[in-house]
RNA sequence: GGCCCCGUGGCUCAACUGGAUAGAGCAGCCCCCUCCUAAGGGGCAGGUUGCAGGUUCGAAUCCUGCCGGGGUCACCA
């Protein structure tokens, strides 16, 4: 149950009555109709902007169509009130039973809120992506509790979801990976090892060095390069992607796959990416204007090949082909995109890191053009997160070895928290990461402020049991729920029939930290609620020796408590039923 | 210099994608605990949404130009 679509289906189809019996000319467009919660409660329940909307188009005064309007919508019995006001928003009051009519289709719907908006669309979320060369960091943490939290919001949404990780074992880094292990390999043998330049220095090669040592033995002393490079990379790349899963499985993330880049090379499948290209005439050879501006030291003219994003929105053209002929980056990323069309998605989206920022607008040209412009890709880049403690900010150095990785992160405050706080802030702005705020049980730490409301109303439903008051959701659902009438009840249930309306808006925004702002505001309400209890002693959820009573205000809170679990479920973090 | 993101009370951020009087939290001041967890709630004060134009019934939101902050910029991935 959606109230805000269903009294948008209404509107519209008041206005189509209106257009029948020539009240409005014929063939307006109603895509812009919206039916919104008023920013001011004063303003009613809900209001409707149809009649500025259609004011232009209709060439009529915004009054005549509100008046009008207004008179159908009285017609019907889930309307007690609409009225003209402002430049022309039609505010409407809704009958009481409409609204705990919401609270019934929580405790009984199976999935309030759940939407079939995506209509079982194909979408993939890749993000993640690390190369595999190490733990994650902080900066992975984040684009990974977003992209997981997106990919369940738009599978709450109806969407059919992918959660894909593309692994970057075809490059020159998964070679120096595989020196690096190397050298820890011949420490494990009892060798002093210098770490020069170009490899990498930190810990968590040893054990791995240690388990190849274990694994091959003396087998690759001794041996020239040529020897070992393809097996070790092989084996270390698999041991970095060991790390890697351990690591997002502590933060709640499973893929349902992992695309190798490797498997495109030698393959076929970035030539094949290459020539759809070429057949569709942009694929060429030429030579890159160098950068305007600001002209590297080492520049010098090359003839390369190129692909003509330019035609796509692209700045430049791109470099599919290094001047020795082999593949740039850049190629077997578009032979990963191509192949991900050709799996039939009917939407992509990419998280990146901000700094992959200059990386957006070729991807989009190349996705483009190897569709034909049919499938979309959105790319949501996640800004830094600057980390604190003890209030004061500490930069991240693998120099100094304050290298702050996912785990570390997680182990200090918890799953539970990383996540919520990493949502409570949209994708595009920078993140403040303070390690003793996030974990502080106070109101200014929305993730605790949440759990709290959660806490509190299992608080009540344990008291309730407890004095023998049937509670399960069926019985509450066939509560007297009319005996909810105060105005702060209903402030509550009003906030609750929001609930799939903005699971929509977070959903075709591709922006989740809307379900963790919402879930404030619901708490919010709540322990406003709560508070008043404290004064007006008919406002508490547990009266004394009137069970049916008792039973129509826990089945309020129930609902909330339920609104909360999907919306945290959404978020991946679990909810709390205790504090402590 | 080109491109991308950001600029909203002292601080950290929202604003339902163009809607009504721009909302929360923190910090400050004032109130509310014999009572379902006060780990909470209520109130006061605080704003020319960086600046200047433009588009229209209507702009924090869209367009143009500046200013400030961050990111990024050929044969790295």
């Amino acid at each position: 149950m959606n109230l805000f679509a269903d009294i948008r289906g209404l509107v519209i189809d008041c206005l189509d009555g209106m257009v029948a019996n020539g009240t409005l000319p014929d063939g307006l467009a109603m895509g812009a109709v919206a039916v919104e919660p008023p920013r001011d409660a004063a303003h009613g329940d809900m209001a409707t902007n149809a009649a500025m909307v259609l004011a232009k188009p209709a060439k009529m005064n915004p009054r005549a169509i509100a008046d009008a309007l207004a008179e159908r919508l009285l017609a019907d019995d889930r309307i007690a009130l609409a009225e003209v006001a402002g430049p022309g928003f039609l505010n409407l009051r809704l009958v009481a039973d409409v609204w705990q009519g919401v609270i019934k289709s929580a405790l009984s719907d199976d999935g309030f809120g759940k939407s079939k908006l995506g209509a079982g669309q194909k979408m993939m979320v890749e993000y993640v992506s690390a190369n595999p060369t190490g733990p994650l960091h902080v900066g992975h943490t984040r684009g990974a509790v977003f992209g997981d939290a997106l990919a369940s919001l738009l599978a709450y949404a109806g969407y059919d979801v992918t959660r894909e990780y593309y692994v970057n074992d075809g490059g020159a880094q998964v070679d120096v990976l595989a020196r690096s292990v190397y050298l820890r390999y011949l420490e494990a043998h009892g060798q002093e090892v210098a770490f020069p330049d170009g490899t990498y220095p930190g810990d968590y090669l040893i054990p791995v060095g240690e388990a190849l040592k274990a694994k091959v033995g003396d087998a690759y002393l001794d041996k020239s390069e040529d020897d070992w490079l393809l097996d070790i990379r092989e084996y270390a790349t698999e041991a970095m992607m060991d790390l890697i899963r351990t690591d997002l499985a502590s933060l709640g993330v499973v893929m349902d796959s992992f695309y190798s880049e490797k498997s495109l090379n030698g393959t076929g499948l970035i030539e094949a990416a290459i020539k759809e290209l070429d057949y569709k005439g942009l694929i060429y050879r030429g030579t890159l204007e160098p950068p305007k501006g600001k002209m590297p030291d080492d520049w010098e003219p090359r003839e390369q090949t190129l692909f003509k994003s330019t035609e796509h929105g692209d700045d430049v053209d791109r470099p599919v082909q290094k001047s020795d002929g082999s593949w740039t980056y850049f190629a077997p990323d578009i032979a990963y995109h191509y192949d991900k069309v050709q799996r039939g998605y009917d939407q992509l989206i990419d998280v990146f890191g901000a700094d992959h920022g200059g990386y957006v607008k070729r991807m989009k040209a190349a996705v483009s053009a190897l569709s034909d412009g049919k499938v979309p890709l959105d790319v949501k880049l996640t800004q830094l997160v600057k980390l604190y403690k003890n209030g004061e900010p500490f930069k991240m150095s693998k120099r100094a070895g304050t290298f702050v990785t996912l785990a570390d992160v997680v182990e200090a405050v918890g799953k539970d928290v990383t996540r919520f706080h990493m949502l409570t802030r949209k994708n595009d702005a920078p993140l403040d990461f303070d390690f003793d705020k996030v974990t502080e049980q106070s109101k200014d730490n929305p993730v605790f402020y949440v759990q709290y409301a959660n806490a509190r109303i299992n608080s009540v439903l344990n008291k309730a049991r407890e004095a023998g008051i049937a509670v399960d959701d069926a019985t509450l659902a066939a509560a007297d729920l009319a005996k909810l009438s105060s105005d702060a009840e209903l402030a509550v249930i009003k906030k609750l029939a929001e609930w799939p309306r903005l699971v929509e808006i977070a959903a075709k925004g591709h922006e989740p930290h809307r379900i963790a702002f919402y879930l404030y505001d619901l708490a919010s309400e709540f322990h406003g609620l709560w508070n008043k209890g404290n004064d007006d002693l008919s406002l508490r959820f547990l009266q004394d020796g009137d069970n049916a009573t008792t039973q129509s205000k826990i089945a309020m809170i129930r609902a909330v408590c339920v609104v909360i679990g999907s919306g945290l479920g959404i978020l991946g973090v679990t909810p709390v039923e205790e504090m402590r």
